[in-house]
DNA sequence: GATTCATATACGGATAACCGTATACGACAG
DNA sequence: CTGTCGTATACGGTTATCCGTATATGAATC
C-alpha cells in the first residue's frame, strides 16, 4: 500500500483507500449479521440485538460504534434504550449481491487464506482457476 | 465470531462468514485497483499491470493469486505472459456503488479505526452520528 | 543447455483487527 | 442519593493480513 500510495495521483489513492475501508467494515460476520437484522427489522435496540446474536454486550457495542461512525447506521436514544437503524437503503442491494456472488464461489472463498496461503499444495504452474 | 458461531444455525453462520470473506478480498486498495484496471482494460498481463501500479512484482502476484482463487478473475497463459480478466460483470456495479457510498461518508471512513478507536475524544454520550 | 524473461511462491517481521474482561456512565426506580 | 439497568469505552492478548526480500519455475532465446 505504501508503494501504491507513492505511485498513484493522491486523489486516486484516497478514493481507493476509502472504498477499501468501506468494504472492510462489511468484512466481518458479526457486523454483517447486525446489518441484516436491522435491514429486516427496520429498528432494534441494543438489547434486542443482543438476544438474537448471543455475543457479549461490549463486543456488539464496539461493532455498532464502527457501523455508526462509518455512516451505515444511526442511533437514537429513547428512554434508557438506544435504537439503531440502517441509513441508506442501497446497502441492502449491496449485501444481497455479495451474498449471491459469494455463494457461487463458496468452495474457494472458504479456503482462501487470501495472501500467501501457508502449506498450500505443491508446485504445478498449471493449476489455474 | 466464536460466539456468533455458537449461536447461529450452522448454515446461517457459514453464509455470513463467506460473504464477509468476499468483502475482505475487496477491502485492500491494491486489489481494488487491480480490479478496476481489469474492468477498464478488459485484459492485462502481469507486467502491464506492474507498469501502472508501481508495486513489487511478488506483491502483485500474491494479490492476483488471491483474486484468482476467490473467483474474481481468471488467468490465461499465452507465450511467456499471463493475461488476467474479471470473470463476473456484476463486480463492476458492486465496486461502483461502493465508491459512491464511500465518497458520501469520506470524512468518517477516513478516520474510522473501526473497532475500539484508540485515543478518541473524551466522553459525551450525546455525540451520536 | 545456459541465460534471460515473466511470473509464482516462501519466509519473517510489522501492523491491523478482533476478542474477552473490566470498567465507566447516563437514565430511571426506589 | 443509592441501586440497577442499558449501553459505551478501555486495555491487553491473540490472530489475521500485509509487506519486503529472496527464491523457484516454465518458456523462449541464444
Amino acid at each position: 500500500m505504501r508503494a501504491l500510495r507513492r505511485h498513484l495521483p493522491w486523489g486516486e489513492f484516497r478514493r481507493l483507500d476509502l472504498t477499501a475501508r468501506f468494504f472492510r467494515v462489511l468484512g466481518d460476520p458479526t457486523r454483517l449479521k447486525v446489518l441484516e437484522l436491522l435491514l429486516v427489522e427496520g429498528e432494534l435496540s441494543v438489547s434486542a440485538m443482543l438476544r438474537r446474536l448471543g455475543i457479549r454486550q461490549g463486543r456488539l457495542s464496539s461493532h455498532l460504534a464502527c457501523l455508526r461512525w462509518c455512516g451505515y447506521v444511526t442511533a437514537e436514544e429513547r428512554g434508557r434504550f438506544t435504537y439503531y437503524r440502517v441509513i441508506d437503503r442501497r446497502v441492502r442491494g449491496l449485501v444481497e449481491l455479495a451474498h449471491k456472488l459469494a455463494a457461487e464461489n463458496a468452495a474457494h472463498l472458504a479456503t482462501c487464506t487470501r495472501i500467501d496461503p501457508p502449506p498450500r499444495r505443491r508446485r504445478s504452474r498449471g493449476a489455474r482457476v
